[in-house]
DNA sequence: TTGAAAGCGCTAACAC
DNA sequence: GTGTTAGCGCTTTCAA
């Protein structure tokens, strides 16, 4: 069933069964209904291809994420996913993996499947290096690119962030307040909200002089699903003959790990030991007792980047960065 | 930049560039070199609108689920999303919602797309009623349609799934056999897996002459992911008087529930109290003690998937239906 | 208000 | 081994 069909049995040209797909005013109500009689008697659809050829454009967003079985990304798909839905574009996903190889064969799969914008959620997606950027200046140059929680100063890329660092430092210095000094920081990537959460706590840190021993710093480097390993590593830390009664940690899967670390060693929660953990996740309430931690307002942002998205390709002017702040969600893990 | 463009700068005809392209055989060595040697220069890539116009193909694949969001869900589309582009598919994502509606909508969105199959993920697709189950017919009359986790008789219909009938008798079994009688199903969802587990229970409880009182069957009906809730439920139950000592949950979470149950409780787990888990996910070991569950199996599931599916587009004859064995997962919920 | 016709960029059948 | 050409189904001027 094709626009020739229908024009035929609606005894019209296609241009006019064409008018009528797109909404055009310019066609008698007479003819309209008529054309749309025959087209609901016959389910006729246009053909999406047809229409992309002349048009350049199939609505649709290509999203890309390291990894959607990951929690936090997962729920950021999903809030970006319906949203797009909700205003009239679908989206293509690529779970890319985290080398910067697959990520670049993903965003050339999208720029060649015509994409009109595309999402990079999560900040894995941006280097130290410029050179390892430029696939995404590449894409850039051609659609805009949306950054989730990163940031990268080039033309056509817009990124939305939570304010990593300042809910790290606050919530540092809360629980430095409580009386704990020797906090661990754990984490488990150097993404750029990895960064900016290491620079909140590192500098209410070094405010009270508590940065002494550089061996707070404990970066696990493993799946961000084991947490079993997870807790191994602070196990170890403690048979290493480090002192540490408190844990930020960068991830809630981390904070998870550290409580069942103090378990294992008979600590009380909070009285001796303080935990905080990082975007408010499942997981949060999952252990005993649940989990104080950082909730950074993801379907905000998620809303947020849509929004600005949905400006750029309307041509507007849209604001290159937005930030938004986050929140500490206290629960039982902390005094 | 198009493929007449290219094939002027070659000095060829745009047939030949197309054939270079496409990697057809009858190409001279010497043309073909010269060709992709422009093409490289250029960085051309073809239109894929105007290929997929004349093949009526994209190689696309739409993913139909729920809720991206659900820990199950993300893993599965994880693992489909990955094992079609390493086979040169690509995906759109489609999460529905759990409403007839939306995912009608979702299918005749893909369907318009020209999508070359559609893959189901998840059981709730399936409805009691044959007439709610029009929407996958009409798409499968159309293209190929894959079932995890659920099964629907419908020509070009094609379904993998985990027996979870077999794995939650068994799993039952081995409960009673440890000594707790009085065990509550906990579950939340009747969807054709969610009958299937439940009906593996059943049969386990009616063999051993345990199933007496009915409200044993404790549907919870709430968010996913409200864990305190789940909890909540069950210290309903333990008020209104009914007497438990082992919980078999139909999914980790309820599980992870049944556990802060106990604990708040003051029951010691596994000696005065048993649960089990199901799905084998991360949150299986968020708690303490780690909980028991059962692993169906899901990257299996999908990569069988995949091939039956890429094996049905190849035109090649497939089984309607696949099914594989679950396994318990042994931890520290049960004796 | 409507229709005719020229693309959009590519593939594939057919001719040489 | 290579070129010519007819579609694929739609949108969009341009005329009427």
């Amino acid at each position: 069933m094709t626009i020739y069909d229908i024009s035929e049995k609606a005894g019209v040209s296609i241009a006019t069964v064409s008018r009528v797909l797109n909404g055009s005013n310019n066609v008698s109500e007479k003819t309209k209904k008529r054309v749309l009689d025959v087209i609901n008697q016959y389910e006729y659809t246009p053909n999406a291809f047809a229409r992309g050829l002349g048009l350049n454009t199939m609505k649709t967003i290509g999203i890309m994420c390291a990894d959607s079985s990951d929690l936090y990304l997962a729920k950021a798909i999903y809030y970006i996913e319906q949203k797009l839905r909700a205003n009239g574009y679908d989206s293509i996903l690529c779970c890319t993996g985290y080398e910067l190889e697959t990520k670049t064969a993903s965003m050339n799969l999208l720029i060649t499947k015509k994409v009109d914008g595309i999402i990079l959620v999560g900040s894995n997606f941006i280097y130290e290096k410029d050179s390892d950027n430029k696939y995404i200046a590449d894409a850039a140059a051609q659609v805009p690119v949306m950054l989730l929680n990163a940031d990268l100063d080039i033309p056509n890329v817009y990124s939305v962030v939570s304010d990593d660092f300042t809910s790290m430092y606050e919530a540092t210095l809360q629980m430095i307040q409580t009386g704990v000094k020797d906090i661990v920081y754990f984490y488990n990537s150097t993404s750029y909200s990895g960064k900016r959460k290491l620079a909140g706590y590192r500098t209410a840190m070094e405010e009270k002089k508590l940065l002494s021993g550089a061996n707070l710093l404990q970066f696990y480097h493993g799946s961000h699903e084991n947490i079993p390993a997870m807790t191994q590593h602070l196990v170890k830390l403690h048979e290493k003959g480090l002192k540490f009664h408190g844990v930020i940690a960068a991830d809630d899967s981390l904070a998870l790990a550290a409580v069942k670390y103090a378990r294992e060693m008979g600590y009380r929660i909070p009285e001796d030991f303080s935990v905080l953990g990082y975007n408010n996740s499942l997981l949060s309430v999952c252990c005993e007792p649940e989990l104080t931690s950082i909730d950074n307002k993801l379907e905000t942002l998620c809303q947020h980047l849509i929004t600005t998205l949905l400006g750029v390709l309307a041509g507007n002017e849209m604001p290159k960065k937005t930030i938004f702040s986050g929140e500490i969600i206290k629960r039982g893990t902390t005094r």
